[in-house]
DNA sequence: ACACTTATACTCCCTTCGAGTATTAATAAA
DNA sequence: TTTATTAATACTCGAAGGGAGTATAAGTGT
């Protein structure tokens, strides 16, 4: 059966690729590094359609290698990188998924190997910059512009994706086909009496990418531009191990005191509600809010007060850290 | 920095573990193979302790290498090789974790190549046998004692298993690792008025391994044996991979319909509540999980009775199927 | 007829949580 | 100095969910 000659099992490397999120100026972001096609080939990672120009831009997550020589576990290798990289302290770090699908990494197309990456999620706070070439903070919501919530449906949705998935519903082979991509519309966009479910950010993708409402870089020929709706387009799988990561921070949030590794020592509830906000894309009930992060005990008043608020003046609160260590350590969620 | 020539990045080889469930006589069961030393080292899996006697009998979760070149994705090779294998179709499969610590397996140290293991959940109908050589159903609260409450509090939790935790933690070289040890055996075990957890199976695992209370199998001397209280040892990493199957599985009852992937096509309101108390490990409160089954309109009447019961004949029911598309798919969780 | 077993129905009560009103303390404009 | 505006904070109401118990029904075995 098995064995582990490189015939067999044909060859496999694996990246890491990390999904880095820090809030700043109140809205989630997400390191993102621009390369070229040529600076994209100096890691051996080709983005298939070698008829783009040299200038083109494609944007990835930042990946490294795993050097199993160098490291015990994948974890450690990955903070090592990310915080020597990132120059800040990683507050949190989660694995999120192992993409192993053959297309995602072209280079196994030369009959090079197959290239498995590991993603993982890494929470950070913004202090300080970076030390990644040609890496920036960007939006999430760049990726995602349908995700965003917090002012309302975003028009986009009625304007243009609703309306593509109908005709991509529509272009059913059959009836079963039919009925099965219907519902799966339904499920995920909130359409019917179903209700909008902000953690279904992964799944979301996932059908507009199969309904080909979105195109990932290396479909993209080289003048074609993605449409103002469809988000910004990454390279190789990386938008989907972002939108793993946004879900999975998402579900996280309410059970989990995850937020405080994003927030800074001492802050206000409002602010604490308004990066909760930011991360899930919707709207929260003030007073509710304020209600749940008390009765849970997440934090303790600092006695001082922010006089910036442009209306009365708020207590700073910091996070209780014996959260962590107590009972079940719940989240700040609804539901 | 990055290139993808081995000795920079030294070699990887990809197995996918495979936790494979069934419930048999309303029991949870596990798929187990068991190997001996020799059989192994025919896979390359070597177990290191070379001193152990050749007949030395080693339990192992199925595993299979990932062919990268005849499967598209790690998914899809798992299931081909779970259904070929085990002769039914698998209901449900969802990727774990992937496993990359250095010391999980011993290729390495001879050089070879690090294993990394994907670790994969499986949910089977029990319907007809296996032809996975020495294979077996196991209960698996074999290698889990202290996870099974369904019968009250375990005896060995208090007997020994909390006695040898505060031996450890005794042990600690500071105060502050003791507070530590002490915290994290108080949330994990449900000591002073923290209430158990039945989701924290791997938690509770890792911290008995840490404490030196269970052994695995590289880790016993040839004639040492695991006291009955540790449950039983399985080469590798394989229990911690089960105890993430199990926590997870916990977990994800709760709140997806999960359950009835390991029921029969036909079944009874107690027949489904044994299921979910003896994959929890608890006991559940009769009358409310009826109701909470029926209000989430998890299930629909066949119209036929059951009358094996030893009591008042009961209605079967059967899955509603539609609920897999309906909004949220809640399911059959407590909480 | 009676004890025993299991199924099923219904009640009580406490907690959670969505949604709203009311009040307080600051700033800016009149 | 009043007044509008903004945001923080306090409190209330009601529906839904869920833990725990009682009551009743419909079988089996003695």
């Amino acid at each position: 059966m098995a064995s582990s000659e490189d015939q067999k099992y044909g060859q496999v490397v694996i990246d890491l690729n990390a999904v880095i999120v820090a809030i700043i100026d109140g809205q989630p972001k997400v390191l993102i590094v621009q390369h070229t096609p040529a600076s994209l080939n100096a890691f051996n990672k080709s983005i298939g359609n070698t008829s783009r120009p040299a200038d083109d831009i494609l944007e990835v997550l930042p990946f490294g290698p795993f050097y199993p020589l160098q490291h015990r576990t994948m974890e450690s290798s990955l903070r090592s990188w990310v915080e020597a990289q990132t120059e800040r302290k990683i507050g949190y770090v989660e694995q999120l998924y192992t993409f192993g699908d053959a297309g995602r990494d072209m280079r196994e197309i030369d009959g090079g190997p197959r290239g498995v990456s590991v993603g993982y999620l890494a929470l950070v706070q913004d202090t300080g910059p970076t030390t990644i070439k040609n890496a920036q903070w960007q939006d999430w919501y760049r990726y995602f512009p349908w995700e965003d919530w917090r002012n309302g449906k975003p028009a986009l949705l009625d304007a243009h994706i609703i309306p593509a998935l109908m005709r991509w519903i529509e272009q059913s082979q059959n009836t079963a086909q039919k009925q099965e991509r219907h519902e799966r519309t339904c499920i995920t966009f909130g359409l019917e009496n179903t209700p909008w479910n902000e953690e279904l950010v992964l799944e979301r993708y996932e059908l507009l990418f199969e309904a080909n409402v979105v195109l990932e870089a290396n479909q993209l020929s080289a003048k074609e531009e993605q449409s103002a709706y469809c988000g910004a387009a990454m390279a190789f799988d990386h938008r989907r191990i972002l939108a793993t990561a946004i879900g999975r921070l998402r579900g996280k949030l309410k059970y989990r005191p995850v937020v405080f590794e994003l927030m800074p020592p001492a802050f206000t509830l409002s602010k604490l509600q308004q990066v909760v906000e930011a991360l899930s894309g919707a709207c929260l009930h003030k007073q509710n809010f304020r209600r749940l992060v008390e009765k849970k005990r997440l934090v303790e008043a600092t006695g001082k007060m922010e006089d910036q608020t442009g209306g009365r003046p708020a207590s700073q609160f910091r996070f209780r850290r014996d959260v962590l260590t107590e009972q079940r350590a719940h989240g700040v969620g609804r539901k």
